[in-house]
DNA sequence: GTTCCACAGGAAGTGCGGGCCT
DNA sequence: AGGCCCGCACTTCCTGTGGAAC
């Protein structure tokens, strides 16, 4: 089976034969939901007991969740919305949950159609033809207001309504939905609505209206970050389905914890480094995940989030980059502001951009600076002045080819005999 | 002790495009 | 359509700086 061939029957072979490393993949990725979240009870037990008055047909309170990303906010209220659902379900009542994320869907009028739509989805469509389905676009947002209002009183139950990334939302529509909606229940007789919003910034409470912020934070909760040890076992708990026996190294896990503990307790990223960790081991034919996996994983996360970095960094700052590579391929390894500065100078001539001051390419350097594609210090040479010393402390293969490939390729045209005559 | 280099980086201003109100 | 304001990318002008060289 692993004799070698050319023959494509046998190109996949070595990829389904059976899987040393992974048991099931999907567990690890962040969409999957666990049916238990480790050290998240304190959070759910509160979103419960506030929710609970839901299963006597009274209002819950509107609940705010405050949260760094990767802190389960939006896992536990996921968990108590399905157990509230199925709780309810048992009990004859009626309770839904609509969940709506707000980064996708994030303006008046598409949040308002969206709730109509799940609420209708799921039902016989036969059995009532008094409501029609609201349009993705079109209608005045009153009439769709008015329309969601009828398709919720119709039922005597109560919605419960998460907006997930609450935030930006209302960065980039204002709090006009808020308003319609915090105010919803005056406008209802038989049944109710109740909010939850989730947010990661802490600060967007600065652009509500104070009514409506007051009324949408009856409820406040906090996720704080997870901690190395609490990392260590949510890790486990998806290792140990979502790994082979075996498959891992004892130190594979607390590293990975201690790593993504160390950038903000970010349970995504803890569950990104095991999964690419694994990965790593599969691809390379291992049959354990090692340490130096998870060191491989950490610095291919970085990596690769230094060339999305770079890929969206605007022209002038790219060429300044390029210019520090030029030095860099030069053989220096730590340069000087006036050296960045004279090559590009003398090279942006040849490019068809404006050339900028010494003062703006100062300031583009300490950009570069600040989202760590170099790193600078501030040295006094005494009779050779003051000035920025610059250099690279990653490989700078990966940027010289995002840097090639980029700028609609105007980069990659310059000649190389131009390069060997500016750098001398 | 004095000079003076080679910049850093603050302040203020310009020009431009986009969003918003009227 | 027109006016207004805001943020941005960038410029001009400027003052400040620490230590090697004199």
């Amino acid at each position: 089976m692993t004799h070698d061939t050319n023959d494509s029957p046998g190109l996949f072979d070595k990829f389904l034969s059976e899987n040393r490393i992974f048991r099931d993949r999907e567990v690890l990725r962040h969409s999957y939901r666990p049916h238990i979240l480790p050290h998240r009870k304190p959070q759910i037990d509160q979103i419960a007991a506030i929710l609970a008055p839901a299963l006597q047909t009274e209002t819950p309170s509107n609940i705010l969740i405050y949260g760094k990303t990767g802190t389960g906010k939006t896992a536990s209220v996921r968990y108590v919305g399905t157990e509230l659902e199925s709780v309810s379900a048992r009990r004859g009542t009626i309770c839904r949950v609509i969940h709506l994320n707000c980064e996708v869907i994030d303006t008046q009028y598409r949040v308002l159609a969206q709730i109509s739509k799940m609420i209708l989805g799921e039902e016989d469509p036969s059995s009532d033809k008094t409501r029609i389905h609201i349009p993705m676009t079109g209608w005045p947002t009153d009439q769709v207001y008015s329309e969601l209002k009828n398709q919720i009183d119709t039922s005597t139950g109560v919605f419960i309504i998460i907006l997930d990334e609450i935030d930006k939302l209302v960065k980039k529509s204002g709090d006009d939905t808020l308003y319609n909606l915090t105010r919803i229940n005056t406008d209802l007789s038989r049944s109710k609505v109740s909010i939850i919003g989730i947010s990661n910034d802490l600060g967007f409470k600065t652009f509500l209206d104070p009514r409506v912020l007051s009324s949408l934070s009856e409820e406040e909760l906090v996720f704080p970050p997870y901690n190395a040890p609490q990392l260590c076992d949510i890790l486990q708990q998806r290792a140990a389905i979502g790994f082979a026996e075996d498959a891992l190294d004892d130190e594979v896990i607390p590293l990975c914890a201690a790593l993504a503990a160390q950038e903000h307790g970010d349970a995504r990223r803890a569950l990104d480094l095991l999964r690419i960790s694994g990965e790593l081991a599969d691809r390379g034919n291992g049959s354990k995940v090692t340490i130096e996996h998870v060191k491989k994983a950490q610095a291919k996360i970085e990596t690769d989030s230094m060339v999305e970095c770079i890929k969206t960094l605007p022209t002038q700052s790219k060429i300044v980059l390029y210019c520090m590579l030029l030095l860099h391929r030069a053989g220096q390894r730590i340069f000087i502001s006036g050296d960045v500065t004279r090559i590009y100078k003398e090279l942006t001539p040849f490019l068809e951009i404006d050339v900028l001051t010494a003062r703006r390419i100062s300031d583009l350097i300490s950009e570069l600076n600040m989202l760590g594609v170099i790193n600078t210090r501030l040295v006094n040479r005494g009779r050779h002045g003051r000035t920025k010393e610059m250099w690279f402390d990653t490989s700078t293969e990966k940027i010289w080819e995002v840097i090639m490939e980029e700028s609609d390729g105007r980069l990659a045209q310059v000649d190389e005999q131009i390069v060997i005559q500016i750098m001398r």
